[in-house]
DNA sequence: CCCGAGCCTGACAACGTTGTCCAGGCTCTA
DNA sequence: TAGAGCCTGGACAACGTTGTCAGGCTCGGG
């Protein structure tokens, strides 16, 4: 009896009908359903009449296997979840879209999803991507405690934290040399001369923005510069608070003749803000930025491979799905300094 | 007999010991299976004091609920699909975070990947996550036939075209008004003096590219302008073409006096091109860049939204997967003139 | 004291696929 | 011509979850 009314409990919401399975695709064809199996998956031992027959039913009745099935039964699903902070900050396109190259590579597809700088929102996304049983994860991470992913751990998921480090557990990590970097920068304003020199940054809570602090007061204390504290200033890096920051350090009585930008937005906003202003400062700003080097002056930067951070991180991914890695650790890659002009301003004052 | 090994066929890749299940959940805390899923899912009909030991069970064992396997029982992912170009382009970035956002109101997931512009690996991609199950999809589409798509659409996926229309089927579109933007914003020029106007955009065949020459063109005729053919070049966009191309138009014995470029990576190429150039070219782009206003002088440009797109699609995708949804559309978001000096620029013959 | 209503709870089948295992038919050789 | 061995194909169970349904319990009313 061909052609049987089956589905018992569907839901409401389903339309048109639903998708014919390999059971269907076995009577159209008059063969077994581990034949048809067979012929989906290329496995040998079938003939190519045989093997015919199925394609043509295949075709005919638009069968797609079920990947949820064949992940229920394998245990793998051929793909790893990506959570980073805003997938529309340019920061994070090159990196995600390395991720997805290598994840290609492996045969992966990728799931993501933006925690929007939210800690509990990280969690949540985590934790769905583990409930739809990814078998790797790439987090950026938002928050600072991330023992609520020990017993994925435990269970195999393979874990990787980029950009920032993870939180009370022992798991890979990718970064950029964050304090070397700022430091270098901070230093290579020093060496143009300048002395009174402001640091505008993200929330101290982020990591990347505390070690790029910690590289401006080193390079300052290096050079023997009693830093004021006027001269810091760490939040948010929506453009009001960032411009009456910068306005705050250019002002009073005693102004920075140069600022240090601790991110690609903050550095966007003090870009816009010392165009309006009549004394030249000079500004090295942490990430580079496209069209850096058409403004006038063309924009200093302290450059993070964005790519690599991303590649670095989804290879080590699958090197721990290969097993050919055990112990965790850390990596850290180099910034490099791009000068362009607005970093070797001399000081103004 | 509690602790009974179970797992015969387990993959050898998989490590640790695989993850406990509501079985492992309900034996150890006494209670049926049928329990444990009650109190996962929220369902009523449990006593305090059970719940109380189930949740006891699940914290204990760090059980989280196989989607796959519910997804097999209950037809619907609560996941979408988004195939675009290249997640590294910044204007890919925004829409992208537009339609996650919505995804996320409804409490989907989404999964994505890039098409690198090539249209064999679109339907890889679609097909893949199709086989996946996801409820729907968002399609930039790279390709020009979608008529792989029917046997999906018949099934009841849902889906909606972004920026580019679909090709040989009929189902929802979500584009910018590519060919009136393009128009005014050579118009613009017109007004402005120029008789003598630069094209240089993608490939033909994609059809954002092929609007907005098509735009160009009735500018022109409008103005009654001939055009030269050596005024137009559409190409691939990478940065060595588009200089060839911009040089090619700037030299010679009739020179253009104005450029309009096709798209934000164009722009980008042509803006460095005019800088090492003498003469004073007026530039009116495709797409909004950003720092585009910080530049001498700054790009005028016709800006599309690109979030509206992505938030547009994502909506009309929930309305179809609701049902409230009936017929395909074609929806067309008007674009924005944003002058900044580049394109009020005089001709310097 | 008995019976029915109502509430909890659990046994069971089904979702669509893949791994295991066996049967039947074939070829090839002695 | 019989037996061994190979190749093809199919029956069946299992993956982990959820919908159905029925059983057992308590409680209140007659």
């Amino acid at each position: 009896m061909p052609e049987t009314p089956r589905r018992t409990d569907r839901l409401p919401g389903t339309r048109y009908g639903s998708r014919p399975t390999m059971k269907d695709v076995a009577a159209r064809a008059g063969v077994g359903l581990k034949t048809v199996s067979r012929v989906v998956n290329g496995e040998p031992g079938v003939t190519a009449e045989t093997e015919r027959r199925v394609q043509e039913a295949i075709e005919a009745l638009g069968f797609r296997r079920n990947d949820s099935a064949r992940v229920l039964r394998k245990g793998r699903t051929a793909s790893i979840g990506l959570v980073l902070e805003d997938l529309a900050d340019p920061f994070y396109g090159p990196l995600s879209r390395a991720v997805e190259e290598v994840a290609r590579a492996h045969g992966a597809l990728l799931i993501n999803g933006s925690s929007a700088e939210d800690a509990d929102r990280e969690q949540e996304l985590v934790l769905a991507l583990c409930a739809r049983r990814v078998d790797g994860l790439v987090v950026i991470p938002a928050g600072d405690d991330h023992r609520y992913l020990e017993p994925e751990l435990k269970a195999g998921v393979a874990t990787v934290f980029v950009d920032r480090p993870a939180g009370k557990i022992d798991a890979d990590v990718v970064v950029s040399d964050n304090y070397g970097g700022a430091r270098d920068g901070v230093a290579h304003l020093i060496a143009h001369g300048h002395r009174r020199i402001g640091f505008i940054g993200d929330m101290p809570r982020i990591h990347t923005a505390a070690e790029r602090l910690r590289g401006y007061r080193t390079a300052m204390a290096d050079a023997g510069i009693p830093v004021a504290d006027s001269w810091m200033s760490l939040g948010v890096t929506d453009p009001e608070r960032v411009r009456r920051a910068a306005e705050g350090m250019l002002s009073g009585p005693d102004p920075v003749t140069a600022i240090f930008t601790g991110n690609n937005r903050v550095t966007v906003t003090v870009i816009r803000v010392l165009a309006e202003h009549a004394r030249r400062v000079a500004l090295v700003g942490f990430d580079d930025i496209e069209l850096a080097d058409l403004l006038q002056p063309g924009v200093t930067v302290v450059a993070q491979d964005a790519a690599a951070l991303g590649r670095t991180a989804a290879e080590r991914l699958f090197r721990q799905l290969d097993g050919t890695l055990l112990r965790p650790e850390r990596i850290e890659l180099p910034t490099r300094l791009i000068t362009r002009g607005s970093g070797e301003l001399p000081p103004a004052d």
